[in-house]
DNA sequence: ATGAAAGCGCTAACAC
DNA sequence: GTGTTAGCGCTTTCAT
């Protein structure tokens, strides 16, 4: 069976010995056609290996079957997880999945939009990305093509899905005071993207509440590799006064103070308290297990699906922005802060 | 810019006052076209916001510029992390990548590769999959669609990347064997696998290099949950005599493990030696440092990439097939079997 | 160097 | 109920 052998609706009608227009309306049961001939056909396509041309069928059609997802890193477990299960929803209905890397770079952002657009997917998933611009995903989805963003704003009356960051940032700051902690150092990989943002006002909100002043020397906001993050929690440690409790913005703020208490031989919770926002297999599974807030990684996947295939069959046209709760889970790793 | 305003070359050749054969020809410098002509379409093309359609290109060229890859689950970070580095290659060469989770199921996966046949991928990657199918990728592969296997045989002559998991497990049995360990506990998710059944025989080859006969008892393979995994390791610790070390092949197995042990009070390496075969955040980051038998992910789905790229450009026509090394590195969870 | 026209594989509108 | 035909947007002969 070489390539030659492809066989179109063209080989299916005259095995059938019919028109192509008659084989097509028997394969797709549309129209009128009498139910010997659908017979007579599916056999003629059956025997034929006979497989339709998606790629004709969406030239005709004007719809690709296909959607596009952009996050800025394919392998980043939260974005992976909710990846896996968006295509599982989507294959359900037919749909494909075309994924792009931004590297949270804008061009390059730029660059995949538009090779998705030529490449006339349905519609667009779109995550997270550096300094967003809300204007060219609001002008594409007023332009016809559906685009859900994924913590991601573009636009007020824009479909999309958030994660409540805040509220995460928020519970998580609160049981820290609630266990007496009032110096809470803050690590974050970014102050820009909207996760970031938020987890970041809850925290000052949380603090807030308690009429606490958040302290600028003890927020860390950049994006910086594990071992930068080590130096800095050791950093914060030689505070005077030093920090008790620490609140991990992702898996990379967490693994960096682990790494960098152990370093010192801090313990936790002993020491100092640790917490961390977005679970994951490290937080588990640290001994001691790190408290943090989750959240359900396959109910974004489906939901985002959900929210694309809603628009897509024409279901939901009014802009939906369904917010996704956490919840947090008590571990091993916060205490009652110390006596210094 | 509503979709109805979709601009077509036929809106560019208007525009520029030319014909539709001589607009195409200009935009894609193809053929005999004067430097004046180039320069008005692209114009025309520019202020129209032309975006070629690349559905009729693919149809007519019969060419997709796609390439399909097909895993178990996305979301496990060894693929996620090799699906990262081929895309951006891919990106970087012009084409987009589809996934698709087998969920290692076989009828799944025919059904994806069944789907992305009739999306007319233009190549198509596979990962491991559930009793695996050679001749059906074989026939794909020769019949004109490029197929790269990875951690997949499927036939004598075919093109595919492998992992060396049978040295990788070689190393790490050896190394256990070296501090003294005779009575190696083994734990894998799979023996059906390819990259499972490579790994146990890596680790027979090491200990029949010593001369070990391997004790089956010590030889727990089936897929399980961790909390499966961690009452597992308890078993096996229960035995007399019993393992004084731990080969994980995994991450589920490596955290089932870690679990066990700790529940039980067991403490790494004093009380037993453990080590992985598979690196991640975890055995990174654990205390203690979990050694581990390593390999460079990004590297993997670059050659992956790169392998699909020269078939696709017809550079190589001979099957080739890459075995990708394997870094052993030593951390802080073994040590020499205690005196019991 | 450019225009006209065929055709990629398919579906839908229109005849009969 | 079935056949014929136009046309989706593009590239590529083939004339000129």
């Amino acid at each position: 069976m070489t390539d030659r052998s492809r066989k179109t609706i063209k080989d299916v009608a005259r095995a059938a010995g019919v028109s192509i227009g008659t084989a097509s309306r028997a394969l797709n049961r549309t129209g009128r056609v009498s139910e010997a001939t659908v017979i007579k056909v599916s056999k003629a396509a059956q025997q034929l290996g006979y497989q339709p041309d998606a790629i004709a069928q969406s030239l005709r059609l004007k719809s690709t079957k296909v959607i596009g997802m952009l996050v800025t890193d394919l392998s980043n477990p939260f974005f992976a997880g909710v990846i896996r299960a968006a295509e599982k929803r989507l294959q359900q209905a037919g749909y494909a999945l075309l994924v792009g890397n931004t590297d949270n770079e804008k061009p390059r952002e730029r660059f995949l939009i538009d090779l998705f657009q030529r490449r006339r997917v349905d519609g667009l998933i779109v995550g997270p990305c550096e300094s967003e611009d809300a204007g060219m995903l609001a002008d594409l989805d007023t332009g016809g093509l559906p685009v859900i963003g994924y913590d991601r704003d573009f636009g007020s009356d824009q479909s999309g899905l958030h994660v409540d960051h805040r509220r995460a940032a928020f519970e998580a700051t609160r049981h820290l005071l609630n266990l007496g902690h009032t110096r809470i150092a803050l690590l974050s990989s970014s102050s820009q993207l909207s996760p970031g943002r938020e987890r970041i006002a809850g925290y000052e909100e949380a603090l807030a509440e308690r009429g606490i002043a958040p302290d600028p020397a003890l927020i860390r906001a950049h994006k910086s590799s594990m071992e930068f993050v080590a130096s800095e929690a050791l950093s914060l440690m030689s505070m005077r006064p030093a920090p008790t409790a620490f609140l991990c913005l992702g898996t990379r703020m967490l693994a960096g103070t682990l790494q960098g208490l152990r370093q010192n031989g801090l313990r936790v919770p002993q020491d100092v308290s640790v917490l961390t926002v977005g679970d994951t297999d490290l937080a588990r599974l640290y001994a001691p297990s790190i408290s943090a807030v989750a959240w359900d990684l396959d109910l974004v996947g489906q939901m985002l699906a959900e929210l694309m295939l809603r628009r897509l069959d024409g279901s939901e046209t009014e802009p939906r922005r369904i917010m996704i709760p956490t919840q947090f889970i008590d571990r091993e790793s916060c205490a009652a802060p110390g006596k210094t």
